[in-house]
RNA sequence: CGGUGAGUGGCGCAGCUUGGUAGCGCACUUGGUUUGGGUCCAAGGGGUCGUAGGUUCGAAUCCUAUCUCACCGACCA
């Protein structure tokens, strides 16, 4: 490709509306460019990159035995009233009517379609199991689009769907599938971590995520220090602290006058915040015989709200209870509530629950206890995991200890089991002639979020820096002065139609720029390989090979460039 | 939906307080100059100042409504 007969598009100045790296550099490099909230046009550059990114997710699926297919955008609802998500998924579902006033909606993901499709064309056991991809734009409303095309409303994703008999088979296939994944994400040349994960609203047991690392990212992933262990943050097991037992002291009363927070109980006592407990007042479930439930963290601990509303007294989701409310009930408000001749069920979490000698409010306002024991001064109490995990935890593994970095969602694999095959009535007849509702999983890339997530990883102050394998081109031509010097242009033209007999995808740079220019857009877009071409080192017949990640150069004569480039 | 802020040539911005007929940088076009890291000089094209209404002799500027966008929050496979 000639950079004159393209669309390079690259930009000098940053738009002043993108917030994250990706998205100034898919502007700026002229990969995208958007058009409203969340919807985005693909310049030639940015389909390239996609493009080459949906090339290796549609290889590894194959590779993985799933069969590609294509189900409408658009769907009727009445697929999704039977499944219940009509009513369920909320204004992110976008829903629309066609001329007869029926209701349709652009889909989001493709459960109902795909089960519908399984359920009139599959009859017999003998046809599964079943694994049906589709690579397509999906459409969802979301509240607030952000960060460019990281969370655009409209995106590009991976869906897979497999079906079974069984969930020992679906269990294959979806470990078929967590290595599928694996692949790609190799090949990607990103650096990432399959995470156990919450299957939320789309249901299912088993579920892992695929998080590509990098500081912008939206999630925390826990991972331990010294084994494969990796989980979001939202659920990874939060193991008790174990504490050295103490000779327990005598309780004793003290006023804390307006000191209110951990901090500032924990500054007017002069004691670490990990001796001290915080209380919080949650709604309970129908399951227990109370309105509220008061819940005991360490006070450096923070709740997990997600563990917390899997607990059978607690409600889901979790709602805190107002300060009136509260005064109500325990005669105290926020800021001096503790479990001591607490009216309200309690449950702490583990590492609350080995405190000794604990610093909590008493109750009363104004005052705090010191020297709290569970034993002799609280009554009955439930002991589960309620906080989050934090850096320097114990892995719940066994093995080493807990490291916390952000990671961007790119992919996500669940095991459904028959939450949708039963609300669709989706089954086979078995060796025997019974019909039996099938087992289903299924699997999500976000195609053009690895996009976005590549440049979060993979950028420097010049611009982008494209692993190998997705990269726009492979290398680019840059001649120096071309329009004057016709060494130049001659040696030019003879390798850019080499490189391309030899099948490199090339970018020549034949605009009649000044060399800064040149350099300062072919760095931006984050090509992998620069060859220079200078009438300086055309006396020795030699052009300068430049690697655009590490900056190293090399020179090489003229007759070795193709095989060189071919080769690297 | 709540909070905050912004809409002025393709992009980034000034002008608005104190109304008088729109300006700067980048980009673009032409000519020259320069040529291994975003040259320099000159000339030029391009804007119903988000939209609608109002006040006024006169509105980018003041008032009202409305739309759009961004950031923070709630939400989320």
């Amino acid at each position: 490709m000639r950079t004159s007969q393209y669309l390079l598009a690259t930009q000098k100045e940053i738009p002043n509306d993108a917030e994250v790296i990706s998205h100034q550099l898919m502007l700026r490099a002229g990969m995208v460019r958007k058009l409203a909230s969340g919807l985005y046009s693909w310049l030639p550059t940015g389909l390239r990159v996609l493009n080459k990114v949906t090339q290796i997710v549609r290889e590894e699926m194959n590779k993985a035995g799933a069969i590609e297919i294509n189900m409408p955008v658009v769907q009727p609802a009445d697929l999704w009233q039977q499944s219940g998500r009509w009513e369920a998924y909320g204004p992110e579902l976008l829903r629309i009517k066609d001329r007869h006033d029926r209701d349709f909606l652009l889909g989001p993901t493709h459960e109902e379609v795909v089960t519908a499709l399984v359920n009139n064309e599959v009859n017999s056991y003998k046809q599964l199991p079943l694994n049906l991809y589709q690579i397509q734009t999906k459409f969802r409303d979301e509240i607030r689009p952000r960060f460019g095309i990281m969370r655009g409303r409209e995106f590009v994703m991976k869906d897979a769907y497999s079906f079974h008999l069984d969930s020992e088979c679906l269990n294959n296939t979806y470990q078929t599938m967590h290595q599928a994944y694996c692949n790609v994400f190799d090949r990607l040349g990103l650096e990432y971590r399959p995470v156990i994960a919450d299957s939320g609203s789309i249901g299912g047991a088993v579920s892992h995520e695929f998080h590509v690392l990098a500081e912008s990212g939206e999630d925390d992933i826990a991972f331990s220090n010294a084994s494969d262990y990796a989980a979001n943050i939202e659920l990874a097991e939060a193991v008790a602290e174990q504490y050295s037992s103490q000779a327990s002291r005598e309780l004793k009363i003290v006023d804390t006058g307006e000191h209110k927070t951990i901090d500032a109980v924990s500054n007017l006592l002069k004691i670490d915040p990990k001796t001290t407990v915080k209380t919080l007042i949650v709604k309970a479930s129908e399951e227990v015989d109370a309105q509220m439930i008061a819940l005991i963290l360490r006070g450096d601990h923070q709740l997990n709200e997600i563990k917390a509303a899997k607990h059978e007294w607690i409600a889901e989701p979790v709602e805190f209870v107002d300060e009136k409310e509260v005064i109500a009930a325990v005669g105290c408000g926020f800021g001096t509530l503790g479990p001591v001749k607490m009216p309200l069920p309690i449950i702490a979490d583990r590492s609350a629950a080995n405190l000794q000698n604990f610093v909590c409010g008493a109750n009363q306002a104004e005052k705090h206890y010191i020297d709290t024991n569970w034993d002799r001064d609280i009554g009955q109490f439930e002991v589960a995991d309620l906080r989050n995990i934090v850096a320097g935890d114990p892995s719940p593994c066994g093995t080493g200890t807990i490291e916390i970095r952000k990671g961007i969602e790119v992919g996500h694999i669940f095991q459904l089991g028959d939450k949708y095959s039963k609300a669709m009535n989706c089954g086979v007849l078995t060796d025997t002639g019974k019909h039996q509702v099938l087992q289903m999983g299924c699997y999500g890339i976000g195609v053009t979020r690895i996009v976005a997530a590549a440049i979060e990883q993979n950028h420097d102050k010049y611009g982008i820096i494209w692993p190998e394998n997705i990269a726009p081109f492979k290398v680019a031509l840059i001649p120096m002065n071309m329009h004057k010097s016709h060494r130049v242009k001659e040696v030019a033209e003879k390798l850019y139609a080499d490189l391309i007999a030899q099948g490199v995808e090339v970018l020549f740079d034949d605009r009649k720029e000044r060399p800064g220019v040149m350099f300062a857009d072919i760095e931006l877009t984050g090509i992998p390989n620069s060859i220079v071409i200078g009438e300086r080192n055309l006396d020795n017949n030699e052009v300068e090979f430049k690697k655009r990640a590490s900056g190293e150069k090399t020179m090489l004569s003229i007759d070795n460039v193709v095989s060189f480039v071919a080769e690297n």
